[in-house]
DNA sequence: CCTTGACCTTCCAGTAACTGGAGGCTTTAT
DNA sequence: ATAAAGCCTCCAGTTACTGGAAGGTCAAGG
C-alpha cells in the first residue's frame, strides 16, 4: 500500500513516515513505479512507534525497543529498565515545570496588570529577587 | 569588560552570549581589536535574559519582555498576560508529561522484569491496549 | 625579544524530530 | 485529453544553542 493509505492506517503524517525511512527506522519496499509500498508488517512497525513516541520515547529509544520487540530472545528486565528511567526523566521535567508555573505564579499574583507602566514582573525579572 | 568576565557575571556560556547577539538581543560594542566589549547595561540586559529563560520564556518572548522592560510607556497588564499565558502552557506540558508517566507506570507493573521475553510493555504498545 | 598559554575572533556543522515548499513524475477520474 | 490528486526527491527552516577548526591578540616569564 502506498504513503496516503500508511499514512491514515498509522495516523502519522506522510512527510514523517518518509522521515522514518530516511533515518532508516521503516524501511518499505517500492513499487515498480518507484512509489514506496508499505506491507502489514511495516504498518505495525509505525503504529508502535506512534505510540512509543507518544508515551515520551525518543526515536533513538524507539529504534532500540523496536529492536528488542523483533528480537525473540530479549529479556523483559531490559524493556522494564528503559521504561523506568524515562518514568524518571519524565518526573524531573515535571518537577522542573512545577518550578517555574510556581514561580510565574508568584509574579502573577503581584502585579496589577492595569495599564501603569510599574510592572512587579519585570522588576523581578530584572532584580532576579525570586527568593530573598 | 570582554565576553569572558560578561559570561562570568551572567552565569551564560559564551557561545550563548555570541549566539544571542547573531540574533541581535544584545548587541555590545567592540573594542579596537575587534573584541566585543560588554557595559553594564549590557550584562544587565544578560542577566536579565537568562532569567526569564529559566522561567521557560522562549527566545522571542524574552525580546518582546527586554522591549517591554526598556518601555517606560508600557502596560503591566501586557505583562502580565504574558505571564499568565506562559503559566498555562506549562500546565498543559505538565499534564501531557503526567499522562505519560501514569501510562508508564502502568505498563512497568505489569511487567516482571526477568530475562524472559515475554514483556507486557511491548505486548500493550505493538497493541496499544492500554485504556481497553 | 620570544614563547607559551589563555584569551578572543569568525565560520561551518551538528543536534532532535520533523515540517514546508519547489519542481516534476504518475495515476485516476471525467 | 486534461485536470486533480498523489507520489517522488531535494533543499531549507525550525529552536536554542554547542562543538570545533583556523587564526588573531594579549600578558607573563625567561
Amino acid at each position: 500500500m502506498n504513503i496516503g493509505f500508511a499514512s491514515s492506517r498509522s495516523g502519522l503524517p506522510k512527510k514523517t513516515i518518509r522521515y522514518y525511512e530516511e533515518i532508516d527506522l521503516v524501511n518499505p519496499s517500492r513499487a515498480a513505479n518507484g512509489y514506496r509500498d508499505y506491507s502489514e508488517d511495516d504498518i505495525h512497525c509505525l503504529n508502535f512507534i506512534h505510540r512509543a513516541r507518544n508515551l515520551g520515547f525518543s526515536i533513538e529509544e524507539c529504534r532500540l525497543l523496536l529492536s528488542l520487540y523483533q528480537d525473540k530472545n530479549r529479556s523483559s528486565s531490559e524493556v522494564k529498565s528503559l521504561a523506568l528511567s524515562k518514568i524518571s526523566s519524565i518526573e524531573e521535567k515535571i518537577a522542573e515545570l512545577q518550578n517555574m508555573k510556581d514561580m510565574l505564579n508568584k509574579l502573577a499574583r503581584t502585579c496589577h496588570g492595569n495599564d501603569k507602566p510599574d510592572c512587579p514582573i519585570l522588576d523581578e525579572i530584572a532584580g532576579a529577587r525570586l527568593n530573598p
